[in-house]
DNA sequence: TATGCGTGGGT
DNA sequence: TACCCAAGCAT
C-alpha cells in the first residue's frame, strides 16, 4: 500500500479551512455540538447556527437545564430535528453521569444518545487529542478511490476503521491530523461528482487514477424522493410548530391543507412516538 | 444489514 | 426541471 499520511499532512497544512471547530481551545463541548449539527448537513449552514448555539447554551448544563422544546426550536431548519432532541438527552447525559465534562473515551461517547461510531471519535481526536481513527463519508470516499480503485465507496462498514487505523501514524498528533485531513480532501478536493484530481496531493498513488478512473457503480442507496414524501409533511408540521407564538397550535390548525390528510396525521402521530411533539386539549406542540 | 429521517444548494 | 448530494444515527 502507498505512503498516504505524508502526503495528506503537507497538503492539509496548506489546504485546511479555517473553520470555527478547528480554533484552537475551541472546547470538546462545541466541538460536540458541531458534530451533532454536521450529521448530514453542510457545514456552510451549520456555523451560523453552532455559533448562535454555542452562546446560548454554552456547557452542557446550560443545555440541560433547557426544556426540549428550546432546542428542537433553536435547531431551526438545520433538518433531521431528531438531532436536537438527541443532543439535549446527551447534555442532561453528560450533565448526570460525567459531572458536565463531555467524556474522552470512546465507549463513553457511544453510549450518549445520538453518538456512534464517527462522532465518538471525532470527538475524542478533535476535541482532545486522542489516537484512532476517523471515518466519515469523505475520508471513505478516499480511501476507496486512493486504496480501492473505486469510484465511490460501497456501505459503512466497520472494515473502514480498519483501512483508516492502517494509514494512521503512531504519532498521536500527526495521527490527529491525517484524520482530519483524509475528510478535509474528501470534503473540498476528492468530492463525490467532479473530483478535482489536479490539486489532489495523491494524484500519482490514487489507485482509481492509476485505474482509468473505472465507474465502478455506486454501492449506495439512492435517497428516497422528498416530494409528497412522511418527511415533507413531518416537516412542515414540526415548521409549524416552531414558528408558533403562542408555543401550542390547535391540530386542526396543523397543515390544513396538506393534500393527504391521512399522511398528515400519520406524520403528527410519528412526531409524537418520536418525542418531537406532544398533544393534549386538541393542541399540538413541541415537547416540553 | 436495510430503512427512515429534513432541508437547501448545486448542476 | 429533476435529480444529486451533504462531517450519521437509531432501530
Amino acid at each position: 500500500m502507498p505512503e498516504l499520511a505524508a502526503p495528506l499532512v503537507e497538503w492539509y497544512r496548506e489546504n485546511a479551512r479555517d473553520l470555527p471547530w478547528r480554533r484552537p481551545g475551541f472546547g470538546a463541548w462545541g466541538v460536540l455540538v458541531s458534530e451533532f449539527m454536521l450529521q448530514q448537513t453542510p457545514v456552510n449552514r451549520v456555523i451560523p447556527h453552532l455559533e448562535a448555539w454555542l452562546e446560548r447554551w454554552p456547557t452542557p448544563a446550560d443545555l440541560a437545564a433547557a426544556p426540549p422544546a428550546d432546542a428542537v426550536r433553536q435547531w431551526a431548519n438545520l433538518g433531521y430535528p431528531r438531532r436536537a432532541l438527541w443532543l439535549h438527552r446527551a447534555a442532561v447525559e453528560i450533565r448526570d453521569r460525567h459531572d458536565g465534562v463531555v467524556p474522552r473515551d470512546v465507549d463513553a461517547l457511544l453510549a450518549l444518545t445520538g453518538i456512534g461510531d464517527y462522532t465518538a471519535r471525532a470527538v475524542a481526536v478533535f476535541a482532545y487529542g486522542d489516537r484512532h481513527p476517523v471515518v466519515d463519508t469523505n475520508t471513505r470516499r478516499v480511501l476507496a478511490r486512493a486504496i480501492d480503485g473505486r469510484s465511490q465507496p460501497g456501505p459503512p462498514s466497520r472494515r473502514d476503521l480498519e483501512a483508516m487505523t492502517a494509514i494512521l501514524p503512531d504519532d498521536v498528533e500527526t495521527a490527529a491530523v491525517v484524520n482530519a485531513a483524509a475528510m478535509e480532501l474528501g470534503a473540498t478536493v476528492c468530492i463525490a461528482r467532479i473530483p478535482r484530481c489536479d490539486a489532489c496531493p495523491l494524484r500519482d498513488r490514487c489507485a482509481w487514477r492509476a485505474a482509468g478512473y473505472p465507474d465502478t457503480g455506486d454501492e449506495r442507496r439512492k435517497q428516497a424522493k422528498y416530494e409528497g414524501s412522511d418527511r415533507q409533511v413531518r416537516g412542515a408540521v414540526l415548521k409549524t410548530l416552531r414558528d408558533a407564538a403562542s408555543h401550542a397550535v390547535p391540530l386542526l390548525e396543523v397543515v390544513p391543507d396538506w393534500p393527504d390528510p391521512q399522511q398528515r396525521d400519520r406524520a403528527i402521530d410519528s412526531l409524537i412516538a418520536d418525542g418531537l411533539a406532544e398533544a393534549s386539549d386538541g393542541l399540538l406542540r413541541l415537547p416540553a
